[in-house]
RNA sequence: GGAGAGAUGGCCGAGUGGUCGAAGGCGCCUGACUCGAAAUCAGGUGUGGGCAUAGCUCACCGGGGGUUCGAAUCCCUCUCUCUCCGCCA
């Protein structure tokens, strides 16, 4: 969420750098809430005062009972004034917040400004992509091939869009998942976390996905949320909590089961598990203070990177275009893996820079120093990295001719000595 | 699922209709004392909003609603926590 003062004082500089996103944001509307939300308050507040003025009437002594009944009486009056301002007042400030809400985030001035992914900019890469010396399989084949990846299964137990692994599949997704919240906590510094994956729906507004995105949530019953990533419970950790400055950064990081209804993608990556309704994914969260978010989007995003270099895949890093970027995202580096199967790059994490707007969204603060005034904290976060990409990576990046997989090193002592699936 | 108890400031804990943004304690900050520290003493110390912004003012005692001229306090309701019983990985 912006902050409304900001916007107001700062109407045409939010408009244009909303615009690069895409569209044109018209804030007319805000600006004019606003400044009937100005306007009710005062006039209530005043409202209020003399009510209470009033009141001081009441203890004074030697009233008389007629002086008595006529405060009533004016006080009364007050009173249901008080009523209907209270109802405007309200009701001005539900239509600012639901657009305020529904408002994203400024792109910072360092995100590259695009209309679509064409526009990102490759910041860096690591490593070569591999030449195979023979037809390159895509995971699917490779995965039911070798009876790690079973996707008819998958259909008949939940639907499209769904996977089971089984064997040195699933094995495989638990070494994984074990190596990455190895290196991140041991060689990171990260606190590990396993959150709940189903959370209330304050948690959802507060990271960003409601209200604008809820055809994309799972909804259970109970107004209860199934998360689209750890994001979501790890962030809503500190929600309404003011944090010690000398704690900062505070660093996370948690193993999720991730659900999303992918409304929107339909007909697209159909085969294989590239866009699965669930997947799991390892996620680093920060909350640092605005000085050092920059410098901590990037050591997260190394951090990240540290993953695949272990794991020997090619990768890239790119920035993100104001188009591309997230809602609530003011800055976003995608790590796109190098996959010899589908040919190209494709986005095995995204690490985001949100500088104030969830931690605004969510009231998410620090104290810099005993007896200073609270700020909102900047709030970090990133894959390190989607487990079922990994996979397809290993899988594509370590095929043999014969369609076995050879296991990348780092992970052998987490698959029990097995070197490669046949 | 059944029965009961409870939710107050960073923490503990008083407060059962107005003088309460809220006693007291702890913690924290500032000053005095001290070579320095501890102890002691004095003062200060919540968050957000509005405005004519060194100030004034309004709100907030788990959430929402109600009664009342007036609610932390009374009533209803929801949520959560705790205790006991039942069930259960």
């Amino acid at each position: 969420m912006l902050d409304l003062k900001y916007v107001v004082e700062h109407l045409d500089e939010v408009a244009d750098r909303l615009s690069t996103r895409g569209g044109r944001a018209d804030l007319e509307p805000l600006k004019d809430l606003a400044a009937r939300r100005r306007l009710a308050v005062t006039t209530r507040d005043q409202a209020r005062a003399d009510q209470k003025a009033l009141s001081d009437g009441f203890r004074q002594p030697g009233v008389t009972p007629e002086r008595r009944e006529g405060l009533r009486a004016e006080s009364k009056a007050i009173g249901e004034r008080i009523t209907v301002l209270e109802a405007d007042v309200s009701d001005i400030e539900a239509r600012l917040q639901d657009v305020l809400l529904n408002l994203p985030n400024l792109p910072h001035p360092t995100t590259p400004v695009g209309a679509s992914a064409d526009d990102n900019v490759e910041v860096r890469a690591w490593g070569t992509p591999r030449t195979l010396d023979f037809p390159a399989k895509e995971h699917w084949e490779l995965g039911e091939a070798l009876g790690i990846l079973d996707f008819e299964a998958a259909r008949k137990i939940s639907g499209a869009r769904f996977v089971v692994y089984r064997g040195a599949g699933a094995r495989l997704e638990r070494a994984l998942a074990s190596f990455m919240l190895d290196m991140h906590v041991a060689r990171h510094g990260y606190t590990e976390i396993l959150p709940p994956v189903l959370v209330n729906r304050d948690c959802m507004v507060g990271t960003g996905q409601l209200p604008k995105f809820v055809e994309e949530a799972y909804i259970a019953t109970d107004d209860l949320y199934l998360i689209p990533t750890a994001e979501v419970p790890v962030t809503n950790l500190h929600r309404e909590e003011i944090l010690d400055g000398s704690r900062l950064p505070v660093k996370y990081v948690a193993y999720s089961p991730c659900f999303r209804r992918e409304a929107g993608s339909h007909g697209k990556d159909v085969k294989g598990m590239t866009r699965v309704h669930q997947f799991q994914k390892v996620e680093m969260v920060k909350f640092t203070t605005p000085e050092t978010s920059c410098d901590e989007h990037e050591a997260l995003v190394r951090d990240a990177e540290d993953v695949l270099q272990a794991l020997g895949l090619p990768y890239r890093v790119m920035s993100l275009c104001t188009g591309d970027i997230g809602f609530s995202a003011s800055k976003c580096y995608d790590l796109e893996v190098h996959l010899p199967g589908q040919g190209g790059y494709r986005e095995i994490s995204s690490c985001s820079n949100f500088e104030d707007y969830q931690a605004r969204r969510a009231s998410i603060r620090y104290r810099p120093a005993p007896g200073e005034k609270p700020r909102f904290v900047h709030t970090i976060n990133g894959s390190g990295v989607a487990i079922g990409r990994t996979i397809i990576a290993i899988l594509e990046n370590y095929q043999q001719a014969d369609g076995s997989v050879l296991v990348p090193d780092a992970l052998r002592p987490y698959m029990g000595g097995i070197e490669v699936i046949r």
